[in-house]
DNA sequence: GGGTGGCCATAACGGCGTTACACCCATAAC
DNA sequence: GTTATGGGTGTAACGCCGTTATGGCCACCC
């Protein structure tokens, strides 16, 4: 702070100092210590920068939120396209729970509630919506194909989010209590089994041309 | 207080009352509600009773937890058994979303981590296993009679569980925003999908006698 | 020079979980 | 009957939390 000399001010920009260190206790303490207080002491303001910047507790959890979707969108994207959409779809779901586990703390936040009183604010939602548009349109495209029997994509892709979910949300629930190398093998083969049985019973029963 | 006559007097049970006056916050009010104070304070006693009895916020938690997994597994051992385990299955999972879907302030507090800073001990994490074990059971049983390829129980039991919690976690998350009707029978149909999806992928490839 | 308004530090408010302390009072011991 | 003991409890406090009223600083513009 004190040497900071004229050469780029960098800009003491206040939000971004701000953003920075929540993301930081986030990451290195966990969502207990995500504190307006401990937030700004370690952003080096007062507690009213965030309520400047972010108005409030719940807005810096929004721009967290907002980072963490993007985020996790862009790793979905980045599953490349298999062949068939059956395997794309397995490999959004090998991206969804790399992801969830290489980013837990961002994916409690976002998916399992973490933080404790926060609901999100319609951009936020706008923006998860995003991922679930990457599974849907790869569902739409195997039904095009007549590879699925059902008709409804949403009932089709609500099937898959679900289990990808589930089985992640209880991996990483789990994980804390013991963090058992076997189980790490386990949840990873319940996941593959799991998806592939999904997807195997989804098939068409008459495919056309498989 | 003043009035109390010695007919029956009821035992004062102070620990009885704070039970139940917690767990009818958490029904009436939510668990932002449910704060040592406001227990106490509908308890008629002081703050210091939750500590006298429960030992702190967390083991009056823990104490909600028993009674919520208790009921929880009532419910599923409740779900009679089929003619096939398979079907015996379904019974449980939708005997599951039933539950949670009428207990929806036991589930979230239970199963989505609804009370912040919670961790629960160990003699909840055994109770929880219960619910599981009636899962595995049928599972195993399944098996027994080649109607399953897949050798080990857990991974089959994992597959369903974490499918049916998905499911069922994200139907209660986004129930809060909109209580569409609509929205409730395309969750209904979603579930009956993919739990059959899922039955029929892991169903044995070459049935012995089906 | 005299506004004007954005940004911020201080200090406070009410609420949270928790606890030190003192008190009541039923029982036990003599 | 008197005294000691100890469990249950109310009061008031501590240190957190999110939030905000107050007022000062300072760059800008008339």
């Amino acid at each position: 702070m004190s040497s900071a000399k004229k050469v780029v001010p960098s800009i003491p920009d206040t939000r971004a100092d701000i953003l920075v260190a929540a993301l930081a206790i986030l990451h290195e303490e966990g969502h207990s210590s995500l504190t307006v207080r401990r937030v700004a002491a370690r952003a080096g303001c007062s507690t009213i920068g965030v309520y400047t910047w972010f108005g409030g507790k719940d807005g810096l959890v929004d721009a967290i939120l907002l980072d963490g979707f993007r985020r996790f969108a862009d790793a979905l994207a980045r599953a490349r396209p298999r062949r068939s959409p059956l395997g794309t779809l397995l490999g959004q779901a090998v991206a969804y729970r790399r992801w969830a586990l290489e980013n837990r703390t961002s994916y409690e936040v976002m998916f399992m509630g973490a933080v404790p009183g926060h609901v999100a604010g319609d951009e936020i939602q706008l923006v998860g919506l995003l991922a679930y548009e990457l599974l849907r349109g790869e569902v739409v495209a195997a039904q095009s194909r007549n590879l699925i029997d059902e008709s409804d994509a949403d009932t089709v892709a609500m099937a898959m989010w679900g289990l990808v979910h589930g089985l992640v949300s209880l991996e990483i629930a789990s994980a804390e209590p013991k963090g058992l190398a076997a189980r790490k093998s386990f949840h990873l083969r319940s996941f593959e089994v799991a998806l592939v049985a999904l997807e195997q019973g989804l098939l068409a029963k008459a495919p056309k041309h498989r």
